[in-house]
RNA sequence: GGGCCGGUAGCUCAGCGGUAGAGCACCUGACUUUUAAUCAGAGGGUCGAGGGUUCGAUCCCCUCCCGGCUCACCA
């Protein structure tokens, strides 16, 4: 490995330390407070002199005048500051805290609480030990680390020096407890199904694809739960969920990850409306268990989950923003002709399906600000959904919307196994066709259809998106610890 | 994939044909109550990579690599 110039300072510190019989790296610490603990109660612990331990990162610069010095430290939990004379500490101690410890340097101090003159908290110190050697130098203390792709291709020095970010996924964490946590509650079970599937399905995207050797057979990595959860419900589960990372072999954006977390929930006899209701009230106890309340600030915009969703059927929300009446115009020709005379700057699509998808993502979605329901979508662009009993044009499925943002998709699942095979069958063409996100033929779940599945909700939530929202970040990266980039060369 | 913008010291950034700059950090010295400590001094760079033009390229041109924004695709 090749060092820098102050690569090779601290590594020269570090030998130094070695050569006084110090392990700049011990096995233990002897910590016996956080920091966050001693602060809550300095007053009763400086009062009764209690000399205790603290350990930490040394953050920010250390402040050395001769004699007398100053740093801070965080633990994780809070900082605190520490203060070093050279009368008390002994010219030893004195000298390795000024000559061989550095900013970034993990130690471990013991010592009594003191306010400094100035009033603030700080612990007065008798002894310390290094726990970590720092290597590397901290970014700059002040504009801290800034460049996006060091950051995330850092995320620990990122998450070292910036505090807020270590909060989103603190967050983050909180939302995915208070989704099981509503779940559970209301009688799901929590499963895992496979990752590596023989055949992919229940989404319409492109996998990525890789191979078992023993085995001699191509898997792909799932682009959804979908098929294997309803599986569950034909075995007797009647409410089942599974939280996991979804794999799509599509572009990246602001709000794409190539591997994403979704939450899919399915229940034995429900519906669609059962399903509404169901995200309603799951977002608002996430909300009110994340930031304690229903009412969240999204890129300054105020977003309510208080209240209920508006259900807009697909057709009248398209209708109402172009004048386009997509259910009088059945076939891709004459749509092509109505979107033409109307004057509407639509990319063509190749099917009458995705012609209506385009037409809605360009003139509807970014329009949904507030959480509002679209329902209703066409069968063409829906081949695991039910059909509606009085117009079987339509599926009863519905997206959920936030800041343009599609956060949920669910619908009443499609039971009927022989309606299913031709769905698949037209998937298949559409394939055929030149559509490389139609779903594969998957026989081993007509046959499980076969063995009736009850009628039965099923909803999928995207929880990095909800994660955007209740942590007000523009970009999905910023929600995930590790996003993907491409790799670097030099 | 297209368009636009960017990559210069550990970090944050100037410079844009004529010996490579600043702030912070780091190092040396002074300093017993600092809070982005202060004062004085020193060091630190294959200017993303490769080619071309030129007497001379961090700068202009070409190709490539890696990012950002945006459009297209997808959840």
């Amino acid at each position: 490995m090749e060092l820098t110039n102050l690569q090779a300072q601290r590594l020269t510190k570090l030998q130094r330390l070695r050569d006084g019989g110090v392990d700049p790296f011990p096995a233990r610490s002897r910590r016996t407070h956080t920091i966050a603990v001693v602060l809550d109660s300095f007053e009763q612990l400086s009062e009764a002199a209690t000399r205790l331990t603290l350990a930490g990162r040394i953050v920010g610069a250390r402040r050395i005048m001769g004699k007398l010095a100053f740093a801070h430290i965080t633990d994780g939990t809070e900082r605190i500051q520490l203060w070093m004379s050279l009368a008390d500490a002994g010219e030893a101690l004195f000298a390795r805290f000024r000559d061989d410890i550095d900013t970034f340097d993990i130690i471990e101090v013991d010592g009594l609480l003191r306010r400094t003159k100035k009033g603030e908290p700080s612990l007065f110190v008798q002894d310390l030990r290094v726990l970590a050697k720092t290597l590397n130098p901290p970014p700059e203390k002040w504009e801290g680390l800034q460049d996006v792709e060091e950051r995330l291709r850092q995320r620990y020095l990122d998450l070292t020096v910036n505090e807020d970010r270590r909060q989103i996924f603190r967050m983050r964490a909180q939302a995915i407890t208070a989704m099981r946590h509503f779940l559970d509650q209301r009688g799901f079970v929590e499963v895992e199904t496979p990752v590596l599937q023989p055949i992919y399905g229940g989404a319409a995207a492109r996998p990525f694809t890789t191979h078992h050797h023993q085995l001699d057979q191509t898997l792909y990595m799932r682009i959804a739960s979908e098929l294997y959860l309803k599986r569950l419900i034909v075995g007797g589960f009647d409410a089942v969920y599974e939280i996991g990372k979804n794999f799509r072999n599509e572009g990246v954006d602001r709000s794409h990850n190539t591997e994403f977390t979704v939450m899919e929930c399915y229940q034995a006899y429900a519906d669609y409306h059962d399903m509404m209701q169901l995200v309603e009230q799951m977002f608002r106890a996430i909300s009110q268990a994340v930031i304690g309340e229903t009412r969240v600030l999204y890129q300054g915009q105020p977003i309510d989950f208080g209240v209920d969703w508006p259900r807009m059927p697909l057709v009248q929300a398209i209708e109402e923003r172009t004048g386009i009446d997509i259910l009088a115009l059945p076939d891709l020709t004459s749509l092509m002709q109505a979107i033409g005379a109307a004057g509407l700057q639509v990319e063509p699509k190749p099917t009458w399906g995705k012609q209506v998808d385009e037409l809605f993502s360009t003139y509807v979605q970014p329009m949904l600000v507030q959480p509002t329901f679209i329902i209703d979508y066409p069968v063409e662009l829906s081949p695991l959904a039910k059909r509606k009993p009085d117009v079987p044009a339509l599926t009863e499925r519905f997206e959920g919307f936030i800041a343009g943002l599609e956060l949920a998709n669910a619908f009443t699942e499609l039971n009927d196994p022989l309606d299913q095979e031709q769905r698949f069958l037209e998937q298949g063409r559409a394939y055929d066709s030149g559509d490389d996100e139609a779903h594969q033929m998957d026989t081993d779940f007509l046959n499980a259809l076969m063995y009736g599945m009850p009628p039965t909700g099923g909803l999928g939530v995207g929880i990095d998106r909800l994660v955007m929202i209740l942590t007000d970040q523009s970009t999905i990266r910023e929600v995930i610890l590790f996003p993907h980039l491409r790799t670097r060369d030099t």
